[in-house]
DNA sequence: AATCGATTTAAACAAATGATTAAATCAAAA
DNA sequence: TTTTGATTTAATCATTTGTTTAAATCGATT
């Protein structure tokens, strides 16, 4: 059924405060995040914390840098997998950021809002770039969207489709009078729709 | 062609505070935006800030506030009118927005994240979620997903192909390797395209 | 010109917060 | 047991930042 997506376990008092450091990071950002909030959370002394990584800079950079690789090592596989299908590329990784996303709700908006105010922080994001351009996927998309369209435009669409539902929770959450089982509920229904909808976009392009 | 969005003009200094800081808080939303980022922006002394609006949090309100109405008034008359089709409101919808997002391309990321972090700030949303469910939008969205799926697939898939890349647009314009401008010029496809792509996921519903 | 209230400024305050220090504790090696 | 280095703590420092204060300036009214 679901699957299992791993979260690291804090046996060392350096992953204690890392994990902390995840939730408080991925909750309120880092400008919000006080480093105090982090020890608190982590159980720790303050003084911990910089005693392991140095300054509240350095930690939110080891925190991002493993978020944003979980994204790659999420894909990769499924980018490169070069006997199957578009569509099937497309099921597998709307399970998976799904799934991803259903464990750690808080990262895509976490990353794109650092994104925007902290750009500096993301000569990282190269990796996914050269990840998805060199990938079968892109060609087979390329393929499909063959002069009509900016193949970019399937790439939001799918990624938009799938993850904007997590960016807008609370909104969503309201909106629909639902709380966060019944959201998750919602959001396996998409694990079916999605790869629909975008089957049905494919032929308009 | 492209329809003008109002800027607000700031004549007396309050709208001059009060423009500096839709800038700054959009920009790095509550927790980073200082109010001397604030006041240097408006090209103010700090204490004025403080004499016209008491407290960044004031201040910060009265923003939100208005932020939050430009949702609502750019759309009511669209979602109520009883002599357009639905797809008819989709274009409706996109063209607008779209517009609103091109002038002001951090507002959504901006709500979206104070939405997660400040969720005590919503009450306001109640008005969003009125407006909707009672609109006569909502109610052909309700036809066309008869009891097949949750309307509210249908406004997460249109808001999402919508919106989602404005949140998304560093990391779109650094795959896309696209400046402003083009991304721009991308979001004006996506006008006539999102329509198109409603009308063949309805079809799937 | 004198007055009075609104506006603006420079300076300072107080709290919050990231970081450091010096001492205490612990665990393993000798 | 003693020693030694790693770990942890309490306390403190230094800076940032939201806010306040008291004085200066401006503009209109008398």
């Amino acid at each position: 059924m679901a699957k299992k997506v791993p979260v690291i376990e804090d046996h060392s008092t350096e992953d204690k405060i890392k994990n902390a450091a995840r939730k408080v990071f991925t909750q309120k950002g880092f400008a919000a995040a006080r480093t105090r909030d982090i020890a608190e959370e982590a159980g720790i002394n303050l003084a911990l914390l910089n005693y392991y990584f140095r300054s509240k800079e350095k930690l939110f950079d080891i925190v991002m840098k493993e978020t944003m690789q979980q994204f790659v090592v999420a894909m990769k596989d499924v980018f490169n997998n070069e006997n199957t299908s578009l569509i099937e590329k497309v099921e597998a990784m709307v399970e998976n950021y799904i799934a991803l996303f259903k464990a750690q709700p808080n990262i895509p908006l976490f990353v794109l809002s650092e994104m925007r105010t902290r750009p500096d922080k993301f000569a990282s994001t190269i990796g996914i770039k050269e990840v998805l351009l060199t990938s079968h996927f892109f060609r087979q998309i390329v393929q499909v969207t063959k002069g009509r369209i900016n193949p970019l435009h399937f790439v939001i669409n799918l990624i938009g489709l799938t993850v904007f539902p997590f960016i807008a929770s609370p909104l969503l959450k309201n909106i629909g009078d639902m709380d966060s089982t019944q959201f998750d509920a919602l959001m396996q229904e998409r694990k079916k729709l999605i790869p629909e909808w975008i089957q049905a976009i494919i032929k308009t392009m």
